[in-house]
DNA sequence: GTCGATTGTATCGCGCGCGATAGATATTCG
DNA sequence: CGAATATCTATCGCGCGCGATACAATCGAC
C-alpha cells in the first residue's frame, strides 16, 4: 500500500491498514459532527437542534408550504425522521401540520408567525461559521459543489 | 429595511432565504447520509453498522490495543458514544474490553481473532465506494484534505 | 363503480451522538 | 502521609436517522 498525502501517525498505526484519518468517508463523518458543534452555541439560543435548523431553512426558502414528501426529497430524509421532528417544531409553535384538502394523503407544513420571525434571528449564523471555517468563500463554494457531486453520485449508484 | 417591515410574508422572505441546497453544511450533512447508505449493503453482510466499521478500521490500523480515550480522540467521538458501541462489538465477539493494569481508569480495546479476521472481508469495500463516487483518486484525496482542513478549523474555533 | 396497485404519512425498534453527570482511579500539593 | 484536583470511563435522557411495517387515500384498469 502506498503512502497517502497525509499519512497516519506511524507510531500508532500498522503500515498495511488504512486508518480512519486516511479515509474520505471519515473526513466527511467527522466534519459533520464538527459542523454540528460549531452551530450548537448559536442554535441553542433559539432552542433549535441542527436538523431542526435545516428544516426551518427549507421552510424559509420555500415559496409555498411544502408537503412532508417535498421536504423529504429536498433534505433526503425519510418520513420516519421528519414526522417526529416536525411534530416537535409544531409543539414549539414554529409551524403547523395540516392535511391537504386536495389530497388527504399529504400533509402541508406551514410556518407560523413565530416561525417566520425566527429567520431574522438566524441571519448572522452563516457568516460566523464561514469565518470559523478558515476558508475563503470561493473555497467553500467549490467544496460544496464537490461534496454535492460526490453525494449525488453515491445516491445514483 | 423594507423586507424587515413584512418579515412574515412568504412572498417577500422566500427570495432572500438561503435554501439547504446552497449551504456547505447541508452538502456535508446529506453526503454523510449518502455515504452511510452506500456502505450499508457491504457492511450488513458483515453485521456491522457504519460507525462500527470506523471503530474496527481504527483497531485494524492500530499497532497496539488502544484505550477508549485514544479511540475517542482519533474518531472524535465521546465516551458516551463509544462505550455502548464497543460493548456491542464485544458482544459480537470482535473485541475485548479490559482495564489497564498500569492505570485502572483506562480500558484497553483489543481485537479478538474473529475481529482480526474480519479485516480481510472488508478489503474490497473502499474500492467499490471509490468507484461509485464517480471521482478520481486524486479528486477524492484532495476532497478529503479540504474537508479535514474545514473540520480542524471548526474544531479550533 | 370495483378491485388491485400505488402513493403519502405515520409508527416502531434499534443504533448512534452528545451534554450532563457520576464514580472510580491517579496525580499533585501541602 | 492525606486532601484537593485531575483524568478516565460509564450512565442517563433525548433527538435524530433509518429499515420495516401499517394504514389510509388516490389512481388505474376494467
Amino acid at each position: 500500500m502506498t503512502r497517502t498525502a497525509t499519512p497516519s501517525d506511524p507510531e500508532t498505526t500498522a503500515p498495511q491498514a488504512l486508518s480512519p484519518q486516511d479515509m474520505v468517508c471519515f473526513s466527511l463523518y467527522s466534519a459533520v459532527h464538527a459542523m454540528s458543534q460549531a452551530y450548537r452555541p448559536h442554535l441553542e439560543k433559539l432552542g433549535l437542534t441542527y436538523p431542526q435548523y435545516l428544516v426551518m431553512s427549507a421552510l424559509w426558502a420555500a415559496k409555498a408550504p411544502p408537503t412532508v414528501g417535498m421536504l423529504s426529497r429536498q433534505l433526503q430524509l425519510e418520513s420516519s425522521t421528519l414526522t417526529p421532528l416536525l411534530k416537535r417544531l409544531e409543539t414549539m409553535g414554529l409551524l403547523t401540520r395540516r392535511r391537504d384538502a386536495e389530497d388527504e394523503r399529504q400533509v402541508r407544513i406551514a410556518l407560523t408567525e413565530e416561525g417566520h420571525q425566527m429567520q431574522g434571528r438566524t441571519a448572522h449564523i452563516a457568516g460566523c461559521i464561514a469565518e470559523q471555517s478558515g476558508m475563503s468563500v470561493d473555497e467553500l463554494l467549490a467544496l460544496r459543489d464537490q461534496v454535492s457531486r460526490l453525494r449525488d453520485n453515491l445516491r445514483k449508484g
